[in-house]
DNA sequence: CAGCCGTGTGAAGTTTTCGA
DNA sequence: TCGAAAACTTCACACGGCTG
C-alpha cells in the first residue's frame, strides 16, 4: 500500500514539473512574442529602409558592361560623342562626367581603343544597313565629288534609294553617305574602280554577315547592285561626265550579264548548245583555227574559254532585253546624270554676260565700260579704248589681258576689301569702318576667292551702297600717307564712277535679285545649301 | 576547362598644332 | 617653313568572362 501511495506522489510531482516546465515555457514565448512586439515596427521600419537604401544604390549605379561586353546603348553613344568632335582620349570621363550630372554612378570604363573599335564596328554595321537597303530598293541614284589634299586625291560618295522605315513601315528616299575614299590619281578610270570597289565591299559585308544569314534570301551581287543604277549626280566638270558615262555602260554591261545569267539558268543543255557552238567557232576563228588552238597553253586556252562563257552570258542578256515590253526595257536602260543646280545658276550668268558683251560689239555707238587695266598695261593701253585703237601685236594682247565691266569690277572690289590672301587687301580695317559708319557687321562677298553667286551678291552690294563704298576708298586714300590710292584701288574707284560699268552692276544685280536667286532656293529643297562654297573659275 | 572573344594597357609610330 | 610638343592612332599582348 506504502508502495502504491509512493508511486502516485511521484507521478503526481513529475506532471507538477510538467505543467511548470510548460508554464516557464510559454511564460518565456510570451515574452518573447512581447518583446518581437515591440520590435516589429522597428524593424518593419529598418526593412523597409534597408530596401530602399538597396534598391537606391542600384537604381543609381549604370553599368557599362553586361556579361562583359559593352551594352549597345553605350557604344551609341560613345559614336554619337566623336562625330559631334569629343576625342577618344575624353569619351570616358565625359560619361562619367554626365553620369554624375544625372546622379548615377558610372560602373567601368571605356578606353580610347574601345571608343574607335566602336566606330569601326559602327562603320561596318552602317555598310551592312546599306547593302541590305540596296538589296531591298529596286533602283537607286550614286553622287559624289572629289577634292585633293597633300596631292592625293579624295572622293567623297552618296547613294540615294527609297528604304522602308524599320519603325513605321513607311518607304521614303534617303541619302546615305558612303564614306570618304582617297583615290589613285584624279582619272574617270580611277574613280570607276573605286565605286567598284566600295560597292564590292558593301556586297562582302552584307554577304558574309549573320543578318543576312538570318533575314535575307541569297547574296547581293556586285553586278546585281550596278543593274538597279539608274543615275549619277555630280558638278559639271568634264572628269565627272566622264565618270557618269562609264557608270553608264557599267550598268548596260551587268543589266546585260544580270539577264544573262538568268536566261542561262533557266535553258536546258539542248538549247544551250547551239550558242556554244557558235561561240567556239569564234573562239578558234580568232586565234587562227583549230591547229592554233591546239597549240595554245592550257592557260590561255582556260582564259580564252571563260571570255567566250561571259560572251555567250552577255549575248543571251542582250536577248532578254530585247524581248522585253518597252516599259520593262525603260527601267533597265534608264540611267540619268544631273548636274549640280548651283553650276546651272552659275552658267545663266556667264552666259548671260557673255551675251551682254557681245551686245557691245553688235552696237558700236553704246558706249563701254571702261578698261581696267592692270599696273603693267596701263601704259601699252594708253589711248586704246576697244579693237579699232590697237596698233601693234603688243596692245592687241594687253587688251585681250585686260577686263572692264562688273566682272572685272566685282574682282578688284573683292581683291581690295576682302582679298582673298589674308596679307592683302583690308579686310578688318574695311569691316571696322562699315560697321563704325553704316552701324551692321559686313563683309565684302568673296570674289576674290572666286565661288558661286558672289558676283552677283558684289554688284548688289556695290550698287545697293555706291556711295559708301565711295567713301570708304576716299577715307583710304586720306590715311595713307601719300594720300595716293594703289593701282587697284584707283581703277576701282574709276569703275565705280563709270555709268557703263555701273549699268553692268546693276543689270547682274536685278538678274539675281529676280531671277539667280529664286532659283538657288530650288536645290535647296532637297539640300542643305543655297550657295555651297565650293569655288569655280570664271 | 579549353578556346573564343572582347577588353585594357602601354609602347611605338603618325599626324596635327603651335610658335619662332 | 621648320622643329618641338601635343594629340592621336595603331599594334601586340595579356587578361578575364562567356560558351559549349
Amino acid at each position: 500500500m506504502e508502495h502504491l501511495g509512493q508511486q502516485a506522489e511521484e507521478k503526481q510531482a513529475k506532471a507538477l514539473a510538467t505543467i511548470n516546465a510548460k508554464l516557464a515555457d510559454t511564460c518565456k514565448k510570451a515574452s518573447m512574442l512581447k518583446k518581437r512586439d515591440d520590435r516589429a515596427i522597428g524593424m518593419l521600419e529598418r526593412t523597409i529602409q534597408r530596401t530602399k537604401q538597396a534598391t537606391l544604390t542600384k537604381a543609381k549605379l549604370f553599368h557599362l558592361l553586361e556579361k562583359g561586353i559593352y551594352k549597345e546603348a553605350v557604344c551609341d553613344t560613345v559614336r554619337y560623342l566623336f562625330r559631334v568632335g569629343v576625342s577618344g582620349n575624353y569619351v570616358n570621363g565625359i560619361i562619367h562626367v554626365l553620369g554624375k550630372l544625372f546622379g548615377m554612378d558610372v560602373v567601368g570604363n571605356v578606353s580610347c581603343s574601345s571608343v574607335a573599335r566602336f566606330i569601326l564596328k559602327g562603320g561596318i554595321a552602317a555598310k551592312i544597313q546599306v547593302g541590305y537597303e540596296i538589296s531591298e530598293a529596286d533602283t537607286f541614284t550614286l553622287s559624289g565629288d572629289g577634292t585633293s589634299h597633300c596631292a592625293i586625291n579624295y572622293n567623297s560618295c552618296h547613294i540615294s534609294l527609297k528604304v522602308d522605315d524599320h519603325t513605321t513601315g513607311e518607304a521614303s528616299h534617303k541619302t546615305r553617305f558612303l564614306g570618304i575614299m582617297p583615290s589613285l590619281d584624279g582619272s574617270s578610270a580611277e574613280s570607276i574602280k573605286d565605286w567598284e570597289k566600295m560597292l564590292g565591299n558593301i556586297s562582302d559585308l552584307l554577304s558574309c554577315s549573320p543578318f543576312a544569314q538570318r533575314h535575307h534570301k541569297g547574296t547581293l551581287h556586285l553586278a546585281g547592285m550596278f543593274a538597279k543604277l539608274v543615275g549619277v549626280n555630280s558638278d559639271h566638270c568634264s572628269k565627272e561626265k566622264k565618270d557618269a558615262q562609264a557608270l553608264k555602260a557599267q550598268k548596260e554591261d551587268t543589266v546585260h550579264q544580270v539577264l544573262g545569267e538568268k536566261k542561262f539558268s533557266d535553258m536546258d543543255d539542248d538549247e544551250l548548245l547551239p550558242h556554244f557552238i557558235k561561240a567556239r567557232e569564234k573562239m578558234v576563228k580568232a586565234v587562227g583555227g583549230e591547229d592554233a588552238w591546239g597549240n595554245l597553253a592550257e592557260t590561255e586556252q582556260a582564259e580564252r574559254k571563260a571570255e567566250m562563257f561571259h560572251s555567250i552570258i552577255m549575248e543571251l542578256g542582250k536577248e532578254s532585253l530585247e524581248l522585253m515590253s518597252d516599259d520593262e526595257k525603260r527601267i533597265l536602260k534608264l540611267f540619268i546624270w544631273t548636274g549640280c543646280g548651283c553650276h546651272k545658276g552659275l552658267n545663266t550668268v556667264r552666259g548671260g554676260y557673255a551675251a551682254m558683251v557681245q551686245y557691245y560689239s553688235e552696237h558700236g555707238h553704246i558706249p563701254r565700260p571702261i578698261l581696267l587695266a592692270n599696273q603693267d598695261n596701263v601704259a601699252v593701253l594708253e589711248g586704246v579704248t576697244s579693237e579699232d585703237d590697237v596698233e601693234n601685236e603688243v596692245q592687241a594682247r594687253a587688251l585681250e589681258m585686260t577686263g572692264s565691266g562688273e566682272i572685272k569690277c566685282a574682282q578688284l572690289a573683292g581683291a581690295v576689301l576682302n582679298n582673298k590672301l589674308d596679307k592683302k587687301g583690308h579686310h578688318d580695317l574695311f569691316r571696322w569702318w562699315w560697321k563704325k559708319v553704316v552701324n551692321k557687321a559686313f563683309t565684302f562677298p568673296d570674289t576674290s576667292n572666286t565661288r558661286f553667286g558672289s558676283y552677283c551678291e558684289a554688284a548688289i552690294e556695290l550698287i545697293v551702297h555706291l556711295d559708301r563704298f565711295k567713301e570708304f576708298l576716299s577715307f583710304i586714300q586720306a590715311k595713307k600717307g601719300t594720300h595716293r590710292w594703289s593701282h587697284m584701288e584707283q581703277n576701282l574707284w574709276d569703275a565705280l564712277h563709270d555709268t557703263p560699268t555701273l549699268c553692268e552692276l546693276l543689270v547682274l544685280g536685278l538678274y539675281a535679285e529676280t531671277v539667280g536667286k529664286h532659283y538657288s532656293l530650288i536645290p535647296k529643297v532637297t539640300g542643305r545649301h543655297v550657295m555651297p562654297s565650293r569655288r569655280v573659275q570664271w
